[in-house]
Order: C-alpha cells, then structure tokens, then sequence
DNA sequence: ACGGATATCCAAAGCGCTTTGGGAGGAATC
DNA sequence: GATTCCTCCCAAAGCGCTTTGGATATCCGT
C-alpha cells in the first residue's frame, strides 16, 4: 500500500537521486521540480523509510535517556508531564526512545554503553545537582547531549535548557516584600537539585535588597508531594512567629499547603499569602485553586519538547538552535497573594 | 571497529548465509558449524546492525505504548516501577520504544496510527476498564498486542497478563476474618479500573463465606496516594462504628492509613489490622514500616519486565510464552495483622 | 551400483534509502 | 567558435542483513 522512493520517482518521470535530494534540500535541484516532488508526496502520502535511512546514513533516528531509579525522581506527576512534551515531539518526527533504567551508581555505565550502542543518537540528562559529574562524563562521550537545568559550579559550555529559576523566586519574593511581608517562608523541592538552590538563592537576593533575611526554620525540602506540603506548611504554622507569605515550589507542594492553612482557619491572600511555581500540569491548575493562586508559570511539557526539538534538530541537522536556553518564568498574580496582615 | 556480518563470514571461511542462519537458529546447519560461529561472535563481539535487520525483515523491534495523559495515571509511583520493569527487559534485547501520549478522547486515532506506522511490532495496554472497548479495537488492528491487567465483560481470548486480584484480597480478608475481625474496610485504587473491581469482589466474597457484609461506608476508592490514604482513614475512623481492619490497595495509600492511624493514638496490629497489597516499590518496602506491614505482594517491575519478555518473545517468534496469565499474589504475614481487639 | 533422499552449505537477489561520480545542456567567458 | 562553468539530473554503488533457489556431497535401499 505504502509508496517507496523508486515507485514515487517512476511516477514523477524523475530519478531516485533527485526525489532523495528534492526531499532532503539538497541545493541541486531545480526548485519546480522540488515542488512537483513535494506534492506527489502529499498526494501518495509517501513516508521515507526509517530503517533503510537508518541503514543508509547510519544515524539511529532515536535519543536516549536513562531512567534514573531513584527515590523521588520518578514517582511524581513531574516527571511524566516531561515525559509526554518529550515524546509528542519525539512521535512527529518519527524517533524512537530508549529508555535506559538505572540506579544512580550505575549511570555512568548505562551512558556508556548507550552512547557505544549505535542505537541511540544523543542523549538527554535531568534532574541536575551542583557540581554534576555527569556532564564532564557525557563530554567526554563523543555523542551530542542535551541537559535539563544546568549544573552549578560546572563551566557552562554545554547545551542546555533550563528555566531562570533565580530569576522567578527572586520575582515572587519581591512582589510580596512590595506587599508588605517580612517573613516569608520557603516550601522548595530536593536541596540537592539545582533548581531548588536557585530558587532559594533568588528568594534570599529578593529579601536581603530590601533588608530582610531568611529564617532557617522557615525553609523546607523534600519531594514534591501534596503530603509534604501539607507537612511543611504545618510546621510554619505551629512556628512561635508563623511567615505570613510563602514560596512554593511546586503547584503540587501548594495543594497541600493550602490544606494545612484551610484547617488552621486562615484565609489565604488575607492572613497568609501564597505563590508557588507552576508547571503547568493540565491536572493541577492554579486558577481552580479555592483561591486562585498566584504563580511564577513555565511549562515543563513544553520544556519536553522543545528539548526533542533541539535533540531531534541537532541530529538531522536542520533548523538552528542556541546551544543554551534559558526561560524566564512568567509570574501571574492571582487571588493569593495580598498585602501583609496588620500586626 | 565494530565487525560485521560478512567479516565475520571471512573469518570463518563460511558464506554470510551460513553464519546468519547458524545465529537465528535455523535447523540446516551443522551442529558443530554453529558453535564455530558461536564462539567466534563471542570472540569478535559481533553484534548484528538492528537497522539492517529491520530492512531486511520488515520487523521494527520496538514495541509501542500509548501513554495516557489522563489525571492520576502517570502521575504516581506505580506508573514508573512498571516501566523500569518494561524497559529493563528492552534494553537487554535491544528493542526500542515508541511512546506516544494521548488524551483518552484520541487513544483509538492514536492506537491506528501507531499501529500503521510500521514503527512498532506490537502494542501494550494497560489501565484496563471494564467493558474497555481497546481490547477489540486492538483486535481488529491486525498487529499483536498485551495487556496488562484484564477487562471484564469482554471474552477473554486475548493475549493478557494479570495478578489474580481477586484471589488477593480475598485470601487477605479471610486472614482477618480467622483473626476475628467483623467490621473491615478497604482503601482501593480508582472505581473503574479493573484491579479494583476484583479486589472488592475477592474481599466481598471472603466476607459474604462468613456471613459477613461490606459497609459501603467502609469502602473509599481514589488515586493511590499517601493522600487520598490518609484521609480514607480518617473518615473511617471517625465512623460511629469504625472497623478493626482495614485493607489498602497499594502501600502508598497505606502509608497514609497508617499515619491517620498513629495521629488517632491507635495501635496498629492490635486497635486496628491493616493488610496491603504490595507492588515492591523499591523505595517503600511493608517491612521497613514502624509495625511492618502484612501484604499482598507480586512486583509490578517483575510484571513489567515480563511484558516486555512476552512480547518481544512474540515478535522474535522465540520461546513460547503462554498467551495469558494469571499471576498469584503472595500473602505475606507481618506484624500489621493481630486478633481483633475484645469489645 | 544407481536413483533418490538428506544434510550442509553457498551465491546472489533483494529490503529502501543515501551518496558518489559523472553527464548533458545551456550560459558565460575569452 | 571554442572553452569553461554552472545547473540540474541520473546510474549505480553501497549500508548490513535475510532469504530464495540452488549446488555438492553423503548415504540409503535395492
């Protein structure tokens, strides 16, 4: 049923040769006839062959991950809303995954042997920490590579995308110190990934600017769970001078925050503020909250496939992307953010 | 550096024929040959081009999945293990993955083209409902597939593999009845998956032996969360008559169950039993709880990596895997399941 | 000893694409 | 008018495997 080159050329009058280049904008072809080509493709609804392109170029047509099996890494609903950004784009373009699971201890081999495999065309790293052995190990690797977050203390002559993190927190926390609050807590993801060291160093610059300080006993880390949220929000709220504004880093973290503070009779935008990140989980929006939640938005799907678009682009060499992307948060004032009670 | 088929052939003074049909096991080669061949691919470290083959054969090794994009599905731990589990096994076999995700409103458009895409050899299912009109849609898609789990309604000539559910909670309820437990409840997953009907039906059945009955105030059903957990049990033990044993379709939700539990001053193990089906999630193991946990156990890794097993069986046409399953989960007696407590 | 199995092996033809190495024809150059 | 240079196209050679359609040799019964 299906067309191939030699049938579609037969029936263009043309050469394999020049329907091949037609397609792959090549230069030396006349630009009639790369367009009479282009619309027996739409009207046969040719599709190339992955394996014999595969066979011919050698490229795999696939990118890699490791599946990290660790605690907390895969077990939330952030790690699947990646996942689907990644794989739609991933599916338009026909490339496969392979998923590689590993524990941590036996990443670098997992790397190893992907990269040596020939199945895989680059490869894609997350769930970045400072100081990441990784990336100097993937360098050294000889297969493009694509990082989510960045490191910290690394050199940054690697491609990735990431989101301003310190920029975000360092919004959020100024709009509420402009609101009048003085102590404002923190609900962060893991101490060990970056993105929650940046957030905290961009809330901490937001409040020393303007004089303030970060009460220790007001930060907490953990996986972003509503369970720990509620947790966390709990302990402030049984603090001797509870915050009266609070950070979250996760819109998940914030379901369960304000749980804790509707059982504890607050009002949220009134005794307490409240803004949380949000990664756009089409489950968890932060407009249906009771109260409608003030956010720093960036979409986590959308920073999926944009990463398979890079990876997907760099390997068929189309198309021109910076090596480095950073996103900058978009802070969306909503319900819950209000100014500082009256003491 | 990688050598290839004809090189090999050279090396062994053999035809390209002759090698390639030693490897696949085909019946016309000489016994002694084969190990020849045998020993020199352990030698040379031949590995055969996977795109090469796939042109050859028509085969694409690589097994397609439909990700659902739907609440409370990908989102939790569960979904994770099982993939491990699945990916595992493909890396072995070097079979690749093509996950595509869709909303439940698409998955039929999606199945088909993914299906017609030649990109796949066979497709999984899972979250199975009942009456789930995918099984014959699958069917009439002319390209094998598995499920995991099974429907119900449906006739069951399909190709599934499935832990007995029912056996499960049925054998976990008559524990508790032979402890002397009248009143208990069950924490379930989601109403309209199939695992849940059957668990319900199995402790049902168990109760309904002993001239018991199910409170349908005793019965919550959810997404199985830590959450949802801890508040099922909170509202059961505010029950003007709460029971004395408590059943939990995962140890996420049981997690929960047992802090609502501790927070009411209550003692699991005496005050109050709890059993939990166990899907050996490798970060929270029945047996590291403060009271360890008494379960219901078959390892969704194991399944997962069975799957893959099966399937990639199938396509390779090697081995002979039975075509349905029905897995018995192992009840597991800890220290969360005492005597009924005297009234 | 001879026709016919039987057991082993091989040469060669694909699978569907990319890419190398031209080649024809017209325009530009001298 | 002869030479060079583009422009646009093509034939054919792979990529590394599987598989078809024989070959060759051995062995059997009669």
């Amino acid at each position: 049923m299906a067309v191939n080159l030699k049938q579609l050329a037969e029936l263009l009058g043309l050469s394999q040769t020049t329907v091949s280049r037609a397609l792959n904008g090549y230069p030396e072809v006349n630009a009639e006839t790369r367009q009479r080509v282009l619309q027996a493709v739409r009207e046969t609804g040719y599709r190339p062959n992955r394996a014999a392109q595969r066979l011919a170029t050698g490229r795999a047509f696939s990118i890699g991950m490791v599946m990290p099996i660790a605690p907390g890494i895969d077990s939330d609903v952030h790690f699947g809303e990646f996942l689907a950004g990644l794989a739609e784009e991933a599916v338009k373009h026909d490339f496969h995954f392979v998923l590689n699971p590993s524990a941590p201890e036996d990443e670098e081999v997992t790397f190893r042997r992907l990269a040596a495999s020939g199945n895989v065309d680059a490869l894609f790293l997350a769930y970045m920490r400072a100081n990441d052995p990784r990336i100097a190990m993937l360098k050294s690797l000889s297969i493009p590579f694509l990082v989510h977050g960045r490191s910290i203390g690394e050199s940054r002559d690697y491609p990735f995308l990431d989101i301003d993190n310190t920029s975000a927190f360092y919004d959020a926390a100024r709009l509420l110190i402009q609101l009048g609050h003085q102590r404002i807590a923190l609900i962060n993801g893991p101490d060990y990934l970056t993105f929650s060291i940046r957030r905290q160093k961009g809330m901490l610059r937001a409040l020393t600017e303007h004089g303030l300080t970060l009460d220790e006993a007001l930060v907490e880390h953990s996986l972003m769970t509503d369970e720990h949220g509620y947790r966390s929000m709990q302990r402030f709220l049984q603090h001797a001078q509870p915050p009266t504004a609070v950070l979250c880093s996760s819109t998940v973290l914030a379901l369960g925050a304000v749980r804790a503070i509707n059982q504890a009779g607050l009002k949220i935008g009134e005794d307490i503020s409240l803004i949380a990140h949000d990664d756009v989980l089409p489950m968890l929006k932060p407009e249906n909250f009771s109260v409608p939640l003030t956010t720093t938005r960036s979409s986590l799907r959308a920073a999926g496939a944009r990463i398979a678009t890079r990876l997907i682009g760099g390997i068929l060499k189309r198309g021109d992307y910076p090596e480095q992307e950073l996103w900058r948060a978009e802070l969306i004032v909503r319900a819950s953010t209000g100014p500082a009670p009256q003491k």
